[in-house]
DNA sequence: CCAAAAGTGTTGCAACTACACCCATGT
DNA sequence: ACATGGGTGTAGTTGCAACACTTTTGG
C-alpha cells in the first residue's frame, strides 16, 4: 500500500494470500505493517490500485513491493465487500492467491511494510480487518481447484517424490488418501517423470524421486482433469 | 443506475445479464438508457452501489430500478477492469448473472431507463462498453456452471417436458445429446418428477410433463453434482 | 396411412474402490 | 535384526458411451 494515497483508486483494494509448503506443512506469506490503519501488526500484503492499471498488473505490483516476490502468478478468487472491513471508509478488496516455493524466493520489504515472514496456517498470529476470512476462503478456493487443474509445481521443489506431491494432497484436501489409487491415477495422466535418482534426505527407505512432465503439465493446467479422489 | 451519484461509489458499478429461454432460445434482457453516457442505446442493466450497501443487496436493487425485476437471485462471476471501458472515468464493473422465466415478469423502468425488453442472443443490438464482452463472459460461465449444478428450474415453465428440458440443455452446452443417456442420468438423481398429464400445445405425439422435485433441487443445488454430457 | 417426434434397453469398456503384503534402508 | 516408511497388483463394481427400433398422435 503506498502511502501516497494520490494516483490511486481509494475504494478498491487488492490483498494476496500466498501460499508454501514446507515440511509437509501449509504456510502463508504475512508483512508487518509500517503505516495506518493497524500499523505494527501482520496482515495480509496488499494496497491500492493505480487509477490507469489493470488488476492483475496491480496484484504484481503490489505484491513485489511488500514482499519482494516478483513475477507470481496471481489468481483473483474473490471479491470482500463488508461495508466495515476497513475502518477508514469503504474498501472493497480483490483476494487473491497464489502458489511458491518458499525456499526459492528472499523476502524483502517497501515502504509500507517492515518485515515479510511465512507463518504456518495453524499458527497463525492475530490479523486485522477481515484477512482471516479472506484466508480462509482462499484455502477452500484452492481446496476446489486441486480437484481440476494440477497443483504442486508451483509448491514442490524440482524434485520431489511422490510422498511428498501426495502429502501435499492431503494437507490441502484434508483427509488421508490411498496410496495405490492415488498413484495410478497420476500415473495414468503422465503428469510425473521418474528420475534413476532416489531421496538422500530420508532417515529409512529412500523414495525416487519424480519431475513434472512441464508439456503435460501446461496441457493440463489450460484443459482441466477430473482428480476426484 | 441512479442519476443522483451523491452517496454511491463512482468507481465500482454492477451489470446483470439476465437469461431467459423461449421457443428454444436464449435469451437477454437489455434496457433503453435514459441518461448519458450512451443514452438511448440498448445496455445492460447495470448501475453503481451506495456506500453502506453489499454489493449483493445493490445488484437486486439495480435490477429492480432498472428492469421491475424482484428479488432474482444473481450471481457474480467476474470483475471487468479494462482502463478505458467506460468513457467517463475509470469504472471497475462487477458482472452478474440470473436465470428467470421471460413469461413470469412484468418488466417496467425507472428513472435510468427508458424501456426494458428481451433480445435473442443472436439478435443483439450494438451494445457500449464492454457490454457485449460481458454476456459473453456470462454464457462461458453458465456453460462450465451446468456441469456441476442444476439449472432449469429458474428458465423452465413450473410443468415442462423432457424434450424441453434437453433443449435447454443442448442450448447452452451448444450441442446435440443423446435423448437415452440425457435420460438415464437424469433419473438417476431424482430431480425430476414425471406427472400423469401431456402436453397439449404440441403438434405431433404429446410429451408427458414432468415437475422438478424442489427437495432434491435444492439439495443438488448446494452440493453439486457431475453432469457431463 | 403417413410424417414427426416421443419413448425405451442392452452391451462393452473404462474408471474407481477397496484392500495386504514385500522391500530397501538406517540405526 | 528390526523398525520405518516405500513400493506394488488384482478383483469386483459402477458409471459412461454408443447405438436402433417401436409407439403415439395429428393431419
Amino acid at each position: 500500500m503506498s502511502h501516497i494515497l494520490k494516483d490511486v483508486i481509494k475504494n478498491i483494494s487488492i490483498d494476496c494470500v500466498i501460499f508454501g509448503f514446507e515440511n509437509s506443512e501449509m504456510e502463508v506469506l504475512l508483512v508487518k505493517r509500517a503505516i495506518k490503519p493497524a500499523k505494527e501488526r501482520w496482515a495480509l500484503p496488499g494496497g491500492f490500485i493505480k487509477k490507469d492499471e489493470l488488476i492483475e498488473a496491480a496484484a504484481q505490483r503490489i505484491l513485489k513491493e511488500t514482499t519482494g516476490l516478483d513475477n507470481i502468478y496471481l489468481e483473483e478468487f474473490k471479491i470482500f465487500d463488508k461495508v466495515d472491513r476497513y475502518p477508514l471508509r469503504r474498501v472493497f478488496t480483490l483476494g487473491h492467491y497464489a502458489l511458491v516455493k518458499p525456499e526459492q524466493y528472499v523476502l524483502s520489504t517497501g515502504a509500507d511494510t517492515s518485515e515479510a515472514k511465512w507463518f504456518k496456517l495453524d499458527e497463525l498470529p492475530e490479523l486485522p480487518f477481515d484477512h482471516l476470512d479472506i484466508i480462509r476462503e482462499a484455502m477452500e478456493k484452492l481446496r476446489a481447484r486441486i480437484r481440476y487443474r494440477p497443483i504442486g509445481f508451483e509448491l514442490l521443489p524440482e524434485k520431489f517424490t511422490l510422498p511428498q506431491l501426495q502429502t501435499l494432497y492431503e494437507v490441502i484436501l484434508g483427509k488421508k488418501l490411498d496410496k495405490r489409487n492415488f498413484r495410478k491415477k497420476l500415473m495414468k495422466m503422465n503428469l510425473v517423470k521418474k528420475l534413476k535418482e532416489k531421496d538422500k534426505n530420508s532417515t529409512r527407505r529412500p523414495a525416487y524421486l519424480y519431475r513434472f512432465d512441464k508439456r503435460t503439465y501446461e496441457k493440463l493446467k489450460k484443459n482441466g482433469f477430473n482428480f476426484e479422489l
